[in-house]
DNA sequence: CTGAAAGCGCTTACAG
DNA sequence: CTGAAAGCGCTTACAG
């Protein structure tokens, strides 16, 4: 089975090189007859198109980016990332697009990377998961014009750049209000202040409590890095303050909590109620029946990647900009694990 | 900042594009002056070659694919995969390669997506991770001449493939020793036979027990899917017979394993002693004072990508075999989470 | 050691 | 609606 190029199913088929490239990129005006023949040929061959060569005439690939800057090491540990990867690959299954991943383990390798993904010409646009160490490439992209959509809130010049994020202010209000309803009044939150996420559902947590004219206590705030480790921290440090509930801004730093908690034999909800906020796959949120904060990462990572392809195929007109809905799931917190 | 080609690069330092080709490519025989003035040249111009056509021409991409088989949804549940991901580009990285991901979300999409890597001759080689269901797309293969090297241990003609595996029958086999020596003789095992990982640790496990020339007990084996909940169905079925151990095959099941101990308010390791088996990446690990074998999964990765890129080179010539050795990590099981 | 030229497999104005 | 031809930016025998 040797490669075929066009022009020997262009012979096959008994027409031009020009008519068979036409024909594979759908082109509308071509005879019916001519098109059936050809695409008879492309079927009894198996031909695909030299994607390679596709890419240097026309200057698409077909490839896109999905950039991960790691300089939150959190990245690896939290299953933010795969939920994301699941979503994009999905979509560029379905749509014949390949994925190439970037990943970043230091801001120098960033840079090296981010130079060589605009010069070397191989991806039509990226998938960029926001962070706060945006900064330094995003003006360079802009720059080059290279199509980009943020997964999450971009830092800066927001008003510009298309992205994809999800209503985090909204999620963390309807936890803490969740809370509130439940009669608690001392509750604590484990904060994040490293992405706009956390600021985002540091801020839905002040709403809530400002709506119940409950003033802000210093001492009920403790941060961590989205880490399990830190999550088990921060309670560590919320607890000699008792609060009689937590609103921990990710799921992974809750289970963290739930150790720090058991380890001194609190209960959970019974001596202090807890929610989290989804940074698990569904099979893994399955095992801690953690009343919690749900997002719906997966189809952040699909959206992103439609709407890249819409700007791409000049369908969308960036910057274009969706915020996800949360959703708050309910769950009789026994305090397992 | 508009995108320089070879051709002004030649003309800028006088010479001819040809020779500027070889500059890049690292010649041997190249005049020092003149490799200087080109080098000089490149270096204020900032001159980055497109890789597209370096590909077109010289059928090197530079693009790696690695491959993940979805079948096992639990790729996406364990962090296996981030790590693995985590090595691979890290190596890419520092190789000045990119990295193509290629994630099949079920077979009839591998088949296709296959396909298309196979013919669109985008990705110089893969790294594939090893899973049952790898007969399908493997012996294409090999029959389009595409290097590979798998992660694990491929199922079929073994002695052909390149593969980097970690030794889970031995680590099994120390995991179940460990626990023989501590006294424990009804050691039940939470196994797994859906990939040769799970094969392998069943096998280590059998291994320490005959070495003690204890009779393996059908009821004291229970099969998940490597995924948290199945851990949590196995364990249950395992209490009732009252095991005084269990080596649990991942730790993500062994997570869910103890979910399942203390809803039954058994403790861990006085009632019941466990050993997971690491599937977690170093910072998760750090919550639960689990017992556990650590495989190295990172540089697994690493590594992986290293052989492929000799192959490529002609500086190994595969098949080339790698199995890296775990190591038994004894913490205080304390049971919490 | 260096250059002129052909070629990688496709796309796309340009004619017709 | 279709074809002949130029061109995408590089590499690499082939001469010299």
């Amino acid at each position: 089975m040797k490669k075929l190029t066009i022009s020997q199913i262009a012979n096959l088929a008994g027409v031009s090189k020009a008519t068979v490239s036409r024909v594979l990129n759908g082109y509308p005006h071509i005879s019916p007859e001519i098109r059936e023949k050809v695409q008879a040929v492309i079927q009894e061959t198996g031909f695909q198109r030299n994607n390679v060569a596709r890419l240097l005439a026309s200057n698409r690939s077909n490839i896109i980016g999905l950039v991960i800057p790691s300089g939150a090491k959190a990245v690896f540990t939290d299953p933010y990332f795969p939920a994301v990867t699941q979503g994009i690959t999905q979509f560029c299954n379905q749509n014949q697009l390949t994925l190439a991943l970037f990943v970043f383990h230091s801001e120098d390798e960033g840079m090296d990377t981010i130079k060589n993904i605009l010069t070397a010409g191989l991806v039509d646009g990226l998938v960029i998961t926001a962070d706060r160490k945006d900064d330094y490439f995003i003006p360079r992209l802009i720059e080059h014009q290279m199509p980009f959509v943020v997964l999450g809130r971009p830092e800066k010049n927001i008003q510009d750049i298309s992205y994809v994020d999800t209503d985090n202010v909204g999620g963390a209000y309807m936890a803490t209000k969740h809370l509130l309803e439940l009669g608690h009044r001392r509750i604590g939150i484990v904060a994040c202040n490293t992405n706009s996420a956390g600021d985002d559902r540091y801020k839905g947590y002040l709403q809530a409590l400002e709506e119940y004219d409950i003033d802000t206590n210093p001492c009920l705030i403790a941060y961590g890095d989205f880490s399990l480790n830190s999550g088990y921290e921060a309670t560590r440090r919320l607890i000699p303050e008792k609060p009689d509930a937590i609103f921990v801004s990710s799921d992974t730093m809750a289970l963290g909590g739930l150790q720090a908690l058991r380890e001194v034999g609190l209960t959970v909800p019974d001596d202090i109620a807890i929610v989290g906020y989804d940074d698990l796959p569904p099979a893994v949120q399955a095992g801690p029946p953690l009343t919690t904060v749900r997002q719906p990462i997966e189809k952040s990572g699909l959206l992103a990647a439609e709407i890249l392809m819409g700007i791409l195929d000049e369908e969308i007109t960036p910057p274009h900009q969706v915020v996800l809905p949360n959703q708050l799931i309910i769950r009789a917190s026994s305090g397992a694990t």
